[in-house]
DNA sequence: TAGTTTAGTTAACTTTGTTAAGTATTATGG
DNA sequence: CCATAATACTTAACAAAGTTAACTAAACTA
């Protein structure tokens, strides 16, 4: 790695860090940050089923699968028996479920806000730009 | 959120699922991600001990015990008491840690160079800035 | 329509974290 | 100077969230 590389390494390092400390840590209104970001995907989508939920986190179906329980045991969310096809379940957010998405800031919204506070309305444009640059080569 | 805190939250969340996807995922030399990040610290620390580990990862003393544990049982670590205070364990890594660090390219050496690969210099060097300005505010 | 594919579930297990209680060592205040 | 507190680390019991493999049920297909 040449110079550049090295100290985009050592940043994006402490970016690392900081993200897996800060995932599941502390519930808000009793539900970890696992739950919140697969009821957000829920609650951000269309007709969304267990299987896209997996390829989008990235995990197996049968942990998708068993957290989707827990928040239908939990009555956060509803899964409904497609009638398009009966081998999926469509899946929605509850009103609790609902309620916790629009009353509870995760972490990502308070870097955000961070961001635009520790960033000049440009910096945080430029930002934004060269991460989603660096993303979609990250994704092939 | 505004328009850019909501645009930045959504890159955000994808590089975060992105990092939680491809931590712990596939040995390299028979180590996990874990392990690899625990040695890295050793490797490029002075005089290391555990209390300093569990603080840098933000995990608690007990986990990090037993990844030394492990580490020292299957040699890629040595611990040796401290002279100066009893109470502390000096880390080092073995031949073979070494080995390993050295040769082997974890995951965020790789987004480095992609990084690198798909910015030109300026924005690389841009994106590392404005990083590194948004991990100081976060981290307070 | 029989065989294959797909979505989801369940069971047994692994990894990696937690808290609480313990040991050994060092620091400190009366 | 020594009893007590603090510190670094370990161990045990447990929890959360992932894995693979084997299963059910539904839909596709040759």
């Amino acid at each position: 790695m040449n110079k550049s590389e090295t100290d985009f390494y050592q940043v994006f390092t402490d970016l690392q860090c900081f993200i897996l400390a800060n995932m599941n840590r502390g519930n808000i209104h009793g539900v970890t940050a696992t739950h919140y970001n697969i009821m957000e995907y829920i609650y951000r989508g269309h007709q969304v089923t267990g299987k896209q939920i997996a390829e989008a986190f990235q995990i197996s179906q049968a942990a998708i699968s068993k957290q989707l329980k827990f928040l239908t045991e939990n009555r956060l969310i509803k899964q409904q028996q497609s009638t398009r096809d009966r081998r999926f379940f469509d899946l929605s957010l509850t009103d609790e479920g609902r309620y916790i998405i629009d009353n509870s800031e995760n972490f990502r919204e308070s870097i955000a806000k961070k961001a635009s506070r520790s960033l000049t309305k440009d910096e945080l444009k430029t930002l934004t730009v060269l991460l989603h640059k660096l993303m979609q080569q990250v994704k092939d």
